[in-house]
RNA sequence: GGGGGCGUGGUGAAGUCUGGAGUUCACGCCGGCCUGUCAAGCCGGAGGUCGCGGGUUCAAAUCCCGUCGUCCCCGCCA
């Protein structure tokens, strides 16, 4: 008994005359009465086969995406009817005998990709959404990126080493997916939310180089781009400094687009530090598929007699612009940004057209001397008919207002094209809204200088790095710390007393203090990389069972409640109103 | 925690602002016709708690309040 011996996306007019027998599903049946064409689908193509009704009981029974093997000759259509879209439109199967290998009910959505399905719905029966041609393309394309990942690393050593996913809570960072603890209860396990930990236990366990295809997990918010769990390619080399960090990568990039795109990645990848990227387009994640810079206009407004930048300027703050080119835009509609950058915290935002004559069209032309009229100009370098804004005021709300601008107005020529960029010299800390310092890393992240990250913690300069694609960060990574002693006061540095950092890392503390070498990684987000290689803005797409925003599968039900001898058993007692709500 | 969009036969939408009979369009489904179709075509048919609850009104898919679900965003994601 057999299924098939041929896949369907593989006939072709050269093999007429073979008897061949394909298994797949019923993509779609059009039947006229004396002959039935039915569009045969399998997991490598789709061949038409032809049934004549009058010796084949059946064929009026068959519906969408009935499972089904055929046995047939392999002819070449007539000509006239072969179909040029199909792959294998040349050629037919003239069906000898039909097997109906399982039935399908009517379908809850169509599996055609014309029109929109509820995403619900899709995820409620994703089995059958995983049969539509981009959910298909999707799940190959993730295993060709895996693939390509796995085959650079193992040519160049790398050990593929499995880390445990019940792990040590550290509360730092993202909140933690939690596992109770059947032996002692009240105490909890945390699912990783990277193996951060335990790829450099294995560079002081002598692994030279590791990596792992690792299923990581945060318990926050859920977005687009980010789920409860995601994969990473996780991976840490001994005796490393960065330089060996990007040729890795750039290699695995190379490997991966080229595997799953037929492209070739041109490198080194561009390297931005964080400092201009911040500058320059207002954010630490470019989308560098187009240029509309953020240029610094401070020097040409020196002396000016405008008061909101005069003031600014002695207040310490800086003055930038951005030319968003041309634009059509009403007077209310330039206002509104007025009032978007109040809104972002900015004091104010100032818009000028440039004239066919040269002048600016601004609420605040009549301020601006000619000598800065052309200076604006030749900064932004704007012609005739070009928008500019122009922001006055600190550097991060600067970047934030115009950076947010340049997303908006900005667009790529060629939206498929694949900008990398690497983000360098992060520093330790980023300053919040309020003034306030908060990490930016992990804390295993090495400072350039200890005694800077000491006295200067505001100015102090990390050894991070991040590796962004088309605005979207795919990963991040880091020189570690190496020694003991720099990891102490690294804690301390970042607020974590002498107490804590015992009670929660003294293990790693101890592990560091028995020859660890230097040592540097990277992780790479798998569903981020594959999205955007497949031109997706959602992630869930590439995501084979991804949950809702509430972290509900809609197919499973989970999660759900568990039996109370389950929950004795773990020791745990629900609050009452918990309970009464989950009774309810 | 906050802001916004959406929820109408199986699917996608229109109808909601400005209340008046579950109305419409496309797809799908069921039946019939049809021997070269390929988004087949033609004819006929079935299919509804307008997410749920409450309120206003002679009258609610439509207005108001609440609630649930979902999507996008902010916060959050060292």
């Amino acid at each position: 008994m057999t299924f098939r011996d041929t896949y369907a996306g593989t006939i072709s007019a050269e093999q007429t005359g073979d008897t061949v027998q394909v298994a797949g599903w019923v993509d779609r049946v059009r039947d006229q009465g004396g002959v039935v064409f039915v569009d045969l689908r399998d997991a490598s193509g789709i061949v038409q086969v032809v049934i004549d009704p009058g010796e084949l009981a059946g064929a009026g029974d068959l519906r969408r995406e009935f499972c089904i093997s055929v046995t047939g000759t392999v002819q070449r259509r007539p000509a006239g009817s072969e179909n040029a879209e199909l792959e294998t439109g040349d050629s037919e199967i003239a069906v000898s005998r039909l097997e109906i290998l399982s039935p399908a009910e009517a379908l809850p959505f169509q599996l055609d990709e014309r029109s929109g399905v509820d995403e619900l719905v899709r995820l409620k029966y994703r089995y059958l959404d995983l049969r539509r041609p981009h959910m298909a393309a999707s799940l190959r394309a993730r295993s060709a990126a895996v693939g390509a990942m796995r085959s650079v690393l193992d040519e160049r050593g790398f050990l593929d080493v499995e880390t445990p996913t019940l792990i040590k809570s550290t509360p730092e960072g993202a909140r933690d997916v939690l596992v109770p603890s059947r032996h002692q209860h009240g105490h909890f396990y945390a699912l990783p939310q990277s193996p951060q930990l335990f790829k450099q236990l294995l560079m002081i366990g002598g692994v030279d180089r590791y990596y792992q295809i690792a299923r990581c997990y945060r318990d926050e918010d859920f977005r687009a781009d980010r789920q409860l769990e995601f994969t990473q390619l996780d991976l840490e080399g001994a005796f490393w400094g960065r330089e060996d960090v990007f040729e890795t990568i750039e290699a695995v990039m190379v490997g991966v687009v080229k595997a799953v795109r037929g492209e070739e990645l041109a490198t080194p990848i561009r390297r931005i530090s964080y400092q201009e990227s911040m500058a320059r387009y207002g954010t630490d994640k470019p989308d560098l598929r187009f240029d509309m810079a953020i240029e610094e206009l401070s020097d040409i407004f020196a002396t000016t007699e405008f008061k909101a930048f005069s003031g600014a300027l002695e207040a310490g703050s800086v003055i930038r612009g951005i030319n968003v080119g041309q634009q059509e835009m009403s007077r209310s509609a330039l206002d509104g940004l007025v009032d978007e950058a109040k809104e972002a915290g900015a004091r104010g935002l100032v818009w000028a057209v440039v004239q066919a004559d040269e002048t600016l069209r601004s609420p605040v032309a009549k301020f601006l001397s000619g000598e800065e009229v052309s200076g604006i100009r030749r900064l932004l370098q704007a012609g005739p008919g070009d928008h500019l804004l122009i922001v006055a005021d600190s550097a991060r709300v600067v970047g934030e207002v115009l950076g947010k601008q340049r997303l908006k107005f900005g667009s790529p020529d060629d939206h498929e094209v694949l900008e990398f960029v690497w983000v360098t010299d992060f520093p330790v800390f980023e300053e919040t809204a309020d003034g306030g310092l908060v990490a930016a890393h992990h804390p295993f992240t090495a400072p350039v200088d200890v005694e800077e990250l000491v006295n200067n913690p505001r100015e102090a300069v990390a050894q991070a790095y991040d590796l962004v694609l088309n605005g979207l960060e795919l990963g991040s990574g880091s020189v570690r710390i190496h020694d003991p002693e720099t990891q102490r006061r690294v804690f301390q540095v970042l607020g974590i007393d002498d107490e804590t950092a015992e009670q929660r890392f003294g293990w790693f503390l101890t592990a560091l203090s028995y020859g660890t070498p230097p040592h540097a990684g990277f992780a790479v987000g798998l569903d981020r990389l594959v999205s955007v290689l497949q031109n997706e803005v959602n992630i869930r797409e590439v995501i084979p069972f991804p949950k809702t925003q509430t972290g509900v599968d809609p197919l499973t039900g989970s999660p759900s409640p568990v039996d109370e001898t389950q929950l004795a058993e773990l020791g745990i007692d629900l609050r009452p109103e918990v309970r009464a709500e989950r009774e309810s």
